[in-house]
RNA sequence: GGGCGGUUAGCUCAGCUGGCUAGAGCGCUUCGUUUACACCGAAGAGGUCACAGGUUCGAGUCCUGUACCGCCCACCA
């Protein structure tokens, strides 16, 4: 079969991942039952970071799919069972979001007037759209994930997971319901984490207000009807006349009050006068104070974002039409004393859908994270089975003790440093798509399980589950967990590698962390690759409103998926944000073609040479070729085994390119005419090239498995040929 | 306010535990219609490795400090 002059990733990619698709091996188990490797063949085991169903994968899923598969088809090729699950992430605010979005686009409709069981039928429609998208996106990466193992983080298997989590945690009364201050999106109408919020900055006015003998600033006039605590701090002279929690009377803004003064070590005596008045529904700082003190709390704004009756004549109004008439107000009545218009303000706002957030006091469920319990089963080092620990020492020790390794190492100290200022995760949302809170209650009793005790009257919870309560569980949910270890978890479990991206160690590999080493016992992963953000070739973050949004299927359309693939990988090491650029993946698909060249070359050279099985008599020159490919050999394994893919490319491609086709083949040319030397250099090519298509394939698997084809002397496929 | 990165050729970036006469890709210059490839080959230009000190026989590589740039965390009203 003639080989073309180019080659052309186009045609052959669909084709040859049918092929492997359809032999079965993307499957471990089969590998064995064909005996192409053994059965008690060490694993490499990983689980795809489920990608959101909200749309189509993008090029930050495309790097994440490359340097899995990459990874995945090395140890593959080394005699390892490498076993890949892929799966989907429901994503709960984020899929709500986005339908909610276009349903008002479209017909002008909120989620309220389709109601709950229609709104998530067309929830679970747009999922499945998305689902299927992603799916043949990640097929066209070249993504040798087992497809017999898919998951949904929604689905059967995994929503009873979650139940059987939620159950055991609520038990151990690690799970518990309290009113506290949360994160209020009035958009959404839902609570969101900590993590989940976005911090931007906003020239907003300081307001400067007269309280009593005090003065007073703040950017949130609307918030301070319902002030009446005082607060300084205890080794302030300027108020060292008052005492702790006296009383004083206070003109107000709407009237006089009886107020009382607070001494909290809190206060900044720097700050303005050193003296504040406290909002404790609306803001975590005050909240935090009023706890310590036992204060009242009042409600001032609604889960609407309207002002309350409290403020009397502003009532029902929204923030944003009542801040200027207090203003007015508070200067009508003499209570207004300057206004620093430089002020920078933090506003809080929700990363998932942009709404602005409004801290309420809320009843919310919460995993504490601080609370004393007694580990049963461990396996993690520090924690002894039967001691007592508690889930914030969990994800602490299995970092620590090194079950589990970073790379890069640098982020250890970020994630130590998250987890001491960590506080209780808030897991309830006020959404509809997601897991549905599994209690139920009838009057004052309370029940915890997938199904009510009794058929009548228990009500659910109407709330569901962060999305990350469930992706917490991953790594062992994909493998049929419920409450039990299994068979997939004996073999796969912990997973040797996670592979994702450094901005969702928190939200989420902490949290595997967490649930792994409290449901099970031991650790999520052993190793744990970050990857970076790609930028575009400026090196700016890619958005819709730069227009520099690049799509993996444009380029692997144009350039093929081989090519693709290397330019997301080269000179990304661990850690790093990598720029690409169109110039660079077409700069790889030469690549591609010099490879493909390579191969015509050493065929055509070749026609008349029948391997044997035996080595001929090799010249020098010859044997100091295979001892080159050997020394590379080395180098790329080694490399690969330290997670540095950039530096693997980096050898392949300048002895490929520079050492093998620049120089050995061109050298090759007259050896090749000579009686004397053709023999042994016709071997030494052949033998050369099936080396170097072996070393080439975790990296550019179509174009490798194409030219394997080609090649007399090869059988099977390259993607599960056995190297050493 | 705390922490973490970065600053190396025009551009994008490698450079592990110190030995580099400092590398790659793209771009640039000159040459080449060689039957594997012009998605190519040959030759070449281009860097006081941010700055200032220090350790060392020897420093992009280690230490201290400075200046920018970026990111993360944090209850300054």
């Amino acid at each position: 079969m003639e080989l073309p002059k180019n080659y052309s990733p186009q045609e052959t990619e669909k084709k040859i991942y049918k092929k492997w698709e359809e032999s079965g091996y993307f499957n471990p188990d089969r590998m064995i039952q064909d005996a192409i490797i053994p059965s008690d063949a060490p694993a490499f085991s990983l689980v795809l970071p489920p990608p959101n169903v909200t749309g189509t994968l993008h090029i930050g899923h495309g790097i994440m799919l490359a340097i899995e598969d990459t990874f995945v088809r090395f140890y593959r090729m080394r005699g390892y069972k490498a076993l890949w699950i892929p799966g989907t992430d429901h994503a709960a605010i984020a899929t709500q979001s986005k339908v909610e979005k276009e349903l008002y686009k479209k017909e002008k409709k909120t989620r309220h007037d389709v109601g709950r069981d229609e709104f998530i039928k067309m929830v679970e429609e747009f999922a499945q759209n998305s689902k299927n998208t992603i799916l043949s996106q990640v097929r066209e990466m070249g993504s040798s994930v087992d497809w017999s193992r898919q998951a949904y983080t929604l689905d059967k298997q995994r929503s009873s997971a979650v139940v059987v989590a939620f159950k055991k945690m609520y038990e151990d009364k690690l799970i518990y319901r309290g009113g506290r201050i949360v994160h209020w999106d009035p958009k959404m109408q839902t609570t969101i984490s900590d993590d989940e919020i976005e911090w931007v900055e906003e020239k907003t006015p300081l307001y400067y207000l007269k309280f009593g003998d005090f003065t007073i600033s703040t950017a949130r006039p609307e918030t301070k009807f319902g002030d009446k605590y005082i607060v300084v701090h205890p080794d302030d002279k300027r108020y060292e006349h008052y005492k702790h929690k006296q009383a004083i009377e206070v003109e107000w803004i709407n009237g006089t009050i009886t107020a009382t003064v607070i001494k909290d070590e809190s206060i900044d005596m720097e700050f303005g006068t050193g003296a504040m008045t406290i909002t404790p529904w609306h803001d975590s700082t005050d909240f935090a104070i009023a706890e310590r003190h036992d204060l009242d709390r009042e409600q001032v704004i609604d889960e609407y974002g309207k002002i309350l009756p409290i403020a009397q004549e502003f009532q029902g109004m929204s923030i944003k039409k009542a801040r200027p008439l207090i203003v007015q107000k508070l200067k009508e009545k003499g209570l207004l004393e300057k206004i620093d218009e430089n002020y920078t303000h933090r506003i809080a706002t929700n990363s998932r859908g942009g709404g602005i957030i409004e801290p309420q006091i809320r009843t919310q469920w919460w995993v504490d994270v601080s609370k004393q319990f007694t580990l049963q089963n461990s396996n993690l080092q520090g924690i002894p089975s039967g001691s007592q620990t508690t889930l914030k020492e969990i994800m602490k020790q299995s970092v620590k003790t090194g079950q589990i390794t970073l790379y890069p190492d640098r982020f250890k100290k970020t994630y130590f440093h998250w987890i001491d200022n960590l506080q209780d995760w808030n897991i309830s949302r006020q959404l509809w798509y997601g897991h549905r809170v599994p209690v139920w209650y009838k009057g004052e009793k309370i029940a915890v399980g997938a199904e009510p005790p009794e058929k009548d009257e228990w009500e659910q919870d109407p709330d569901t589950l962060d999305t990350w309560f469930s992706s917490g569980l991953w790594t062992f949910s994909t493998m049929g967990w419920n409450g039990q270890q299994t068979d997939e978890m004996k073999q796969y479990h912990p997973t040797t590698l996670m592979e994702t991206g450094y901005d969702i160690l928190f939200f989420w590999v902490a949290r595997m962390i967490l649930m792994s080493g409290y449901l099970l016992g031991e650790v999520p992963f052993e190793n744990v690759y970050l990857h970076g953000l790609v930028r575009d070739e400026q090196g700016r973050k890619m958005s819709k409103s730069l227009n520099n949004i690049i799509d993996p299927r444009d380029l692997i359309k144009k350039y093929g998926a081989d090519a693709t693939r290397m330019a997301l990988l080269a000179g990304n090491p661990a850690g790093n944000d990598t720029s690409l650029s169109e110039e660079k993946v077409k700069g790889y698909k030469h690549y591609a073609n010099k490879l493909w060249n390579i191969t015509r070359f050493i065929l055509m050279q070749t026609e008349d040479y029948e391997m044997s099985t035996t080595e001929p008599d090799l010249t020098s020159n010859d044997r100091a070729i295979l001892q080159s490919i050997e020394r590379l050999e080395t180098k790329i394994a080694k490399h690969i085994q330290n997670y540095q893919l950039h530096l693997a490319i980096e050898d392949l491609y300048q002895f490929t390119w520079r050492e093998f086709a620049d120089k050995m083949l061109e050298d090759s040319k007259p050896l090749l005419q000579d009686d004397t030397t053709k023999t042994s250099r016709q071997y030494t090519l052949t033998n050369a090239l099936i080396r170097l298509l072996v070393l080439h394939h975790p990296f550019m698997p179509f174009i490798t498995e194409t030219l394997w084809h080609h090649i007399p002397d090869t059988q099977g496929l390259l993607m599960t040929h056995q190297n050493k």
